[in-house]
DNA sequence: AACTCGTGGGG
DNA sequence: TCCCCAAGAGT
């Protein structure tokens, strides 16, 4: 690792913030410096790439323009505004987030990094862009491309998925950031690590601080940052039952906690609760399945396999394999069921997870 | 500290 | 197909 003397700090400040003023991308949350409109963003924008979150957000402001109007909306609402963008429990943490705003701080947004982390679902980094940005305290906002920018500049090879690496990162950014321009500096970093100094393809060479980066200048760009590499996704395998009570669909809601908290399913099985032998065939599976609906909700199917080949559907540390099985459930009272039987029309009010769409394209398409 | 929690894009 | 990555936070 390396480190500036003053003057290069300097230099480098100037230099980036000349680039952002000239080429910093016009995103929509960046008209005004709203902490609302900055706080939306940036949870949006956790693990997601700016293309995707736009029109997500452009929607949200229209539905919910301001705090009190997200603590005050159904959280079907609020997950059906988020339908497709994932990592569902940011929205509803935005929900419990602004209701503390209003019960606990008047409504009133505290205004350092320090106390936002207070707050529901606002951690370090959110925390550093909301108070840099909004408030224009002089606070790094450590996020993906701050670490890969730093580290390729300053050759900084701790691992960056081990916490205690951020600590680092902060004290560095810490002593660079400019006071009088901290939330243009913290995004222009941000502009950087998604423009020139993006991940896999970098292009320094034409980068407007390449004479800072040392990483590039050694020719060893791509070794930044350090980052030890993740399990790959555990495979599981479903049953996906799409059953209809004469002109209804039983959807269920999955359990307020875990993956894909409160979102609506069509029933979902996973297999290893069905017992079956290690090569059973369509008609096994069909069988337990009804003897499933018997068991654990009180329910008649009459079932048949859906012979076309499976979905998969991939998460960050899970592979869902998920054969569909039709059926037919005679009438008859749901009070074991944890769910409930919609038309297609109510269906499509609902808010569900991609990979329930994937099951009905592929099993209620011809 | 390590694990959980979604989805889309690109090589 | 598989892998990694993308403006992370909660537990």
């Amino acid at each position: 690792m390396i480190e500036w003397d003053a003057a290069t700090i300097k230099d480098f400040q100037t230099t980036l913030l000349a680039w952002f003023d000239e080429e910093g991308r016009d995103l929509p949350w960046r008209h005004d410096h709203e902490p609302y409109h900055v706080w939306v963003s940036e949870i949006m924008l956790q693990q997601t790439q700016v293309q995707t979150v736009i029109p997500y957000y452009q929607r949200f402001m229209a539905l919910f323009p301001t705090i009190a109007d997200l603590a005050a909306a159904p959280e079907s609402q609020l997950l059906k505004a988020w339908e497709g963008l994932g990592y569902y429990s940011r929205v509803r943490n935005m929900q419990r987030c602004a209701k503390q705003l209003l019960t606990d701080y008047d409504g009133q947004w505290p205004h350092t990094a320090a106390t936002l982390t207070d707050l529901i679902g606002i951690g370090p980094y959110t925390a550093g862009a909301i108070a840099s940005i909004a408030f224009n305290e002089p606070v790094p906002a450590v996020d993906g491309n701050a670490y890969r920018v730093f580290s390729r500049l300053l050759k900084i090879d701790a691992d960056i998925a081990k916490p205690q690496t951020r600590a680092l990162f902060e004290q560095v950014i810490s002593r660079i950031i400019p006071h009088d321009r901290p939330g243009d500096f913290n995004q222009a970093i941000m502009d950087l690590g998604s423009s020139y100094m993006t991940a896999r393809q970098p292009d320094s060479a034409h980068s407007p601080v390449k004479r800072f980066n040392q990483a590039y200048l050694d020719g060893d760009e791509l070794a930044y940052p350090v980052k030890t590499k993740k399990p790959r996704p555990k495979p599981i395998a479903y049953v996906a039952v799409l059953a209809q009570m004469q002109d209804h669909w039983l959807m269920t809601q999955r359990p307020s906690n875990g993956m894909l908290a409160n979102l609506w399913t069509v029933p979902l099985i996973p297999i290893e609760e069905l017992d079956l032998d290690e090569d059973y065939q369509p008609a096994d599976l069909v069988a337990a399945v009804e003897t499933y609906f018997k068991q654990e909700y009180r329910l008649t199917l009459t079932a048949h396999y859906l012979d076309k080949r499976p979905v998969t559907h991939t998460f960050t540390h899970q592979k869902w394999t998920i054969q569909g099985v039709g059926g037919e459930v005679m009438l008859g009272d749901l009070a074991y069921f944890a769910g409930k039987a919609v038309t297609t029309a109510e269906r499509q009010q609902l808010p569900m997870p991609k990979v329930q769409e994937k099951i009905f394209t592929r099993y209620l398409s011809d």
